[in-house]
RNA sequence: GGCCCCUUGGUCAAGCGGUCAAGACACCGGCCUUUCAAGCCGGUAACACGGGUUCGAUUCCCGUAGGGGUCACCA
């Protein structure tokens, strides 16, 4: 393969979507895996809903992701500007010869006579294509409506009669016949060129050799082709990956839940399990693995395998891929990611002391197995912070471990003996809690069960010694004290 | 509606004429564990349908059905 050449070139009108993501991923690791250039640009000719905040957003994403790029925005390169609106004057020339060539040409329909002329088609049952009322004006006739104040768009005249064939790379062969096509606007009236007419300037100016993009754009290649034919540019390949579904199979949208890769950042996604994710959404690797570094992922990256169907977002999936990433990450990096989560949830404060951030980080760490993603550690290290014990009434097993008859007595001896220390390590905490056991001849259930239940009024939770010294021996005595005297209220 | 794409378990997905049709997530069961999870072991579960082609179709071709995309002075 020559060089490569790829971009990315989202519109600036959202954050990052998970599609859109999954497009510069393949991109980029096709441009990794074969040496070639990624080129970052933005297509921002929709004045109405582009904003500079989104942008931002955008490229903020693709860096988290470590998505970088060698040409483009923030970047620069040979092909400088990389944003739409500011290569206005590259695209002029064309437009004029074009027009010159008698390959396009003005249209002065309203927005009002167009959509008089679709309800008038579709209300016969035929299908909702421009008439050509502009087709045939004369360049007088043009002159005359321009003198008269009428702004034109400028439209793209179709050839009749011919087949328009995309050779993609993940499809085959796909046929189009032009006659399909109506005349369609490349220059809007306000003069800024319409997305189906940039981009082929673009990607042929800036010697785009391979597009990678979404499904969506296989019905837009043909009209981009005969582009492509009209101005005698050199044809780039293409391949059109599969679209992401949601749950119920529909394009993935807001309502499928978190679809921006802002939202699985803040939720306390890693970066490299959302990539890893999404480069199994749509490729296959050969082999059995799942878990990919991005270093393996570019070594194996091949358009080849590429599937065409769909793919349904699978949140279970990706859930548990990232909470195998975070089983691998040091501890205090885990504990960075977990603390503006608990920080907002009113456990830690914002600000925590080097001991307490030290007391948070082994919090944190034994809740690492249960973790999916960083939001969830609030719920999960509960446990480890309060004075009070509630007894969870949904919790049978942990009503009935507080009720065993030696129940009192092993709460009570334990609070004593806890009661000495100022301190302790796992150690000391389970063997002062053996000697409880040992004196009031209590083992297993009745004396392990019940100590746990007493401290968070729940059977089930993190490992009892380490809950035990995390505690320390002050709180625990306290916890204890304070079941003590609801089981009195109970009995009394 | 026209055009285009897609169709293997609930989901991802291997397969590229001959397989008992991989693997992963989820689910169920067991082991481990003084709890839970993790881990390990095992299990349930699929080629949309109908015609061809072929000695032989999940695999190739044609239909049907279903799903999706696109037909803007949006990208």
């Amino acid at each position: 393969m020559g060089e490569v050449r790829v971009r990315f070139a989202p519109s600036p009108t959202g954050p990052l979507h998970i599609g859109g993501a999954r497009s510069a991923l393949f991109n980029w690791l096709f441009a990794r895996r074969h040496g070639g250039t990624m080129i970052v640009r933005m297509e921002d000719t929709d004045l109405n809903r582009s904003a500079e905040e989104y942008e931002a957003m955008i490229l903020e994403a693709l860096r988290w992701l470590g998505l970088d790029w060698d040409e483009g925005i923030g970047v620069g390169g040979p092909h400088a500007p990389y944003r739409q609106r500011e290569r206005l004057d590259i695209y002029r020339p064309y437009i004029d010869r074009l027009l010159n060539e008698g390959k396009a040409y003005l249209c002065f329909c309203s927005e009002e006579e167009l959509e008089a002329g679709r309800q008038e088609l579709s209300a016969r049952g035929e299908l909702p294509r421009y008439l050509g009322k502009c087709r045939n004006l004369t360049a007088a006739a043009c002159r005359e409506k321009q003198a008269a104040g009428y702004r034109a768009a400028v439209r793209f005249r179709v050839p009749e009669g011919q087949l328009v064939v995309v050779n993609d790379l993940v499809r085959g062969r796909v046929e189009f016949e032009s006659d399909g096509i109506g005349d369609f606007i490349i220059v809007k009236s306000d003069g800024i060129p319409t997305y189906n007419f940039a981009v082929v300037l673009d990607d042929a100016e800036m010697n785009v050799t391979h597009i990678i993009r979404g499904e969506e754009h296989l019905s837009n290649t043909p009209r981009q082709l005969l582009i492509y034919r009209a101005l005698g540019f050199t044809v780039p390949q293409f391949a059109h990956i599969s679209l992401i579904l949601g749950e119920d199979r529909s394009k993935m949208s807001k309502r499928h839940g978190a679809v921006s890769v802002a939202q699985y950042r803040r939720l306390g996604y890693l970066p490299e399990a959302l990539v890893n994710f999404l480069a199994l959404l749509g490729w296959s690797p050969e082999g059995e693995r799942e878990i990919f570094s991005v270093q393996e992922l570019v070594q194996q990256f091949s358009l080849e395998r590429v599937s065409k169907s769909p793919a349904v977002f699978n949140f279970d999936k990706l859930k548990w891929m990232n909470s195998h990433y975070l089983r691998q990450l040091p501890a205090s990096e885990l504990s960075a990611l977990c603390l503006p989560h608990l920080a907002e949830a009113g456990l830690v404060e914002a600000e925590p002391s080097p001991q307490r951030l030290a007391w948070v980080e082994r919090v944190v760490a034994t809740a690492r197995e249960h973790l999916e993603y960083a939001a969830q550690i609030p719920g999960l290290v509960q446990d480890f912070f309060g004075e009070e014990v509630t007894l969870d009434p949904q919790d049978t097993d942990a009503a009935e471990a507080l009720r065993f008859e030696t129940s009192p007595a092993v709460i009570a001896r334990f609070r004593e003996k806890a009661l000495e220390f100022n301190e302790w390590d796992e150690e000391t905490a389970r063997e002062t809690l053996k000697e409880v056991g040992k004196e009031l001849g209590v083992k297993g259930k009745p004396l392990f069960m019940t100590v746990r239940v007493a401290l968070t009024g729940k059977s089930h939770g993190r490992d009892l010694n380490t809950l035990l010294a995390l505690l320390g021996p002050q709180l625990v005595a306290r916890r204890l004290q304070h079941t003590l005297l609801l089981l009195q209220g109970l009995t009394g």
